[in-house]
DNA sequence: CCTCATTCTGAAAATGAATTTCACTATACG
DNA sequence: CGTATAGTGAAATTCATTTTCAGAATGAGG
């Protein structure tokens, strides 16, 4: 998959006229290893740790160029920072976020993606793409609540 | 309804020994009147009409205490400015955001939070609120589009 | 009605993330 | 190689949000 991921950017790399460089082949490799959801701040102070630095504004234009080739998709969720995450086309999933330790996981469930349709459909729209985040309290954080008592 | 949000939030300023000021007043009167999904500066702007103006932090304030009271949801759309829309506890819906006219409508629909109900469960979540948003073309826009062929 | 402690208001300043600018550097095509 | 083109990164800018602070309004207790 992360092989898939790093032909699909060659390839819009190379149909855009664009250039490879160092910088972005260092921030795709660490990018995809990465957990999915990382901020562009979060992402530059895991690479200011590598050698040498690679600047903040550089993070930024190649996260972005992620999400124009497709590989990367571009999530708010409320924190105030934008995130990424790694995605293929045709995949598709949704988000539980805790609202006490900020960790998101994910799910997908076709019967929702069916109903959307019908949604869209019966509004004579036409859907591009959609999100969906549940926000609540993950395992974790309840069992640490109960612990607490 | 109207009343009913306004009493909710007279209720929650007297329970928080605030005060009751003309500006909040006003403001509130265009918040519930006003279409919903309005951003700060929207509603700032829609004010300044009014006489004597208010200025944009009392409108910025105003609204995070309304949203504090429960009268009123927080929203991002991606347009990288925060909207508020009115609410009462209790009542819930979704959204379709157009792509092209930035129109944004609502739905809302039972089977789909039964699912995430049963998605949140099996996770071991326990949702507090949601956030579902279909963007794509309305009709309108798309009805545009077909006459500009 | 006054008094006055408390809260509000709004202009201005500060913050914080995203975005642009620009001088310099690296890439890659010929 | 040489050079046109794109990339980099520090600094500056933008833009919405948030905080600060001095003066104004509110309302509870005389």
């Amino acid at each position: 998959m992360k092989l898939v991921k790093k032909k699909i950017f060659q390839d819009f790399i190379a149909a855009r006229g664009l250039k490879s460089t160092r910088q972005r082949d260092v921030i795709l490799e660490a990018f995809l290893d990465s957990d999915r959801h990382l901020s562009i701040e979060e992402l530059y102070l895991h690479l200011r740790g590598g050698n040498p630095t690679i600047g903040y504004v550089t993070v930024y234009r190649t996260l972005k160029l992620f999400a124009e080739s497709g590989i990367a998709r571009e999530f708010q969720f409320g924190d105030g920072q934008t995130r990424y995450e790694h995605v293929v086309k045709g995949e598709h999933h949704d988000h539980l976020v805790c609202v006490r330790c900020g960790a998101i996981s994910e799910f997908s469930n076709d019967a929702i993606e069916a109903i959307q349709d019908e949604i869209a459909t019966s509004h004579g729209f036409h859907i591009q793409y959609h999100k969906m985040e549940l926000y609540g309290v993950c395992a974790a954080c309840a069992a640490e609540a109960v612990e607490a008592l």
